[in-house]
DNA sequence: AAGCTAAATGAAAACGATTTTCAATTTCAA
DNA sequence: TTGAAATTGAAAATCGTTTTCATTTAGCTT
């Protein structure tokens, strides 16, 4: 255990979710402006190996990191915003297992994303369509 | 309309389900060996931009083309043999609707994917074990 | 058919996130 | 304390993706 490690680890896990290298990277540098981003990358792969994060991928070119939870969750993903919220799939975990049980399929992991439009970035856009009604 | 892209368009449609660039880019040679990367890759875009196909991202690097089918479909993931089978998630995206709509999100699409062990894979490794049974 | 313009092409380079290399440093167990 | 093994930081390599740009082509207008 180096202190370099010790800082990744902690800072990882201040940020919370959906991180990505680079933001962890500087959040290190925080602490420790000498620690190299090689570093961070390699720790933030340890932590997954160690079970303590998965990456998740939305398709935006860049890898986020997040937190292993106890009960799996999904992904709103907004794709105005690009903001990732979490919600609830206790539910459809169930139906999932059973899809994968019937198709011999041994599970191991769910991913569930739905993408669309959160509520701030529908309010925007109704705002917009109501001005230019105005204007017509 | 161009030669090259109605060969990219076939191609595309003829190779069926999770196509990489790559795969497209070698059987659009198989036909004309001439047509150069960037146009596959930009008329596989194309394809996209009109709604005939789709990115699907399993989180290895490449990014796949599905086509877009009527009904909904997700993926298993076989973590071993990587291969990429799709199976039915009617109810499954009923549930999902109802979670969006109970956090007022709007959904446009849902992403459904299970990792784990295809039905070969399990086999393999079962067979493996018993090897090893015997040898002890 | 010829001329024109916008669109498309192909080769090459640029890009950018990720991963590896390697010499130097540090950890930790003996 | 000593030495082997692991870790670090800087730099470079990797690799899929995307852009650039000079050239060609498609498809309209005479
Ligand atoms: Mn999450
Ligand atoms: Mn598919
Ligand atoms: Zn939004
Ligand atoms: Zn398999």
């Amino acid at each position: 255990m180096t202190p370099q490690r010790e800082l990744v680890f902690r800072a990882f896990f201040e940020l919370g979710d959906h991180v990505t290298v680079d933001e962890l990277y500087d959040k290190v540098k925080e602490k420790d402006k000498s620690v190299g981003y090689s570093t961070v990358w390699r720790n933030l792969k340890l932590i997954c190996k160690v079970g303590l994060a998965e990456e998740v991928n939305i398709g935006d070119g860049v890898t986020r990191y997040d937190r292993v939870t106890q009960v799996p969750h999904g992904h709103f993903f907004c794709v105005e915003c690009k903001s990732l919220t979490e919600f609830s799939v206790d539910q459809i975990v169930g139906v999932l297992a059973q899809s994968a049980n019937d198709h011999k399929f041994v599970p191991e992991a769910f991913k569930i994303e739905i993408r669309g439009l959160c509520q701030q970035c529908q309010n925007k856009k109704t705002s917009l369509n109501t001005k230019e009604e105005v204007r017509d």
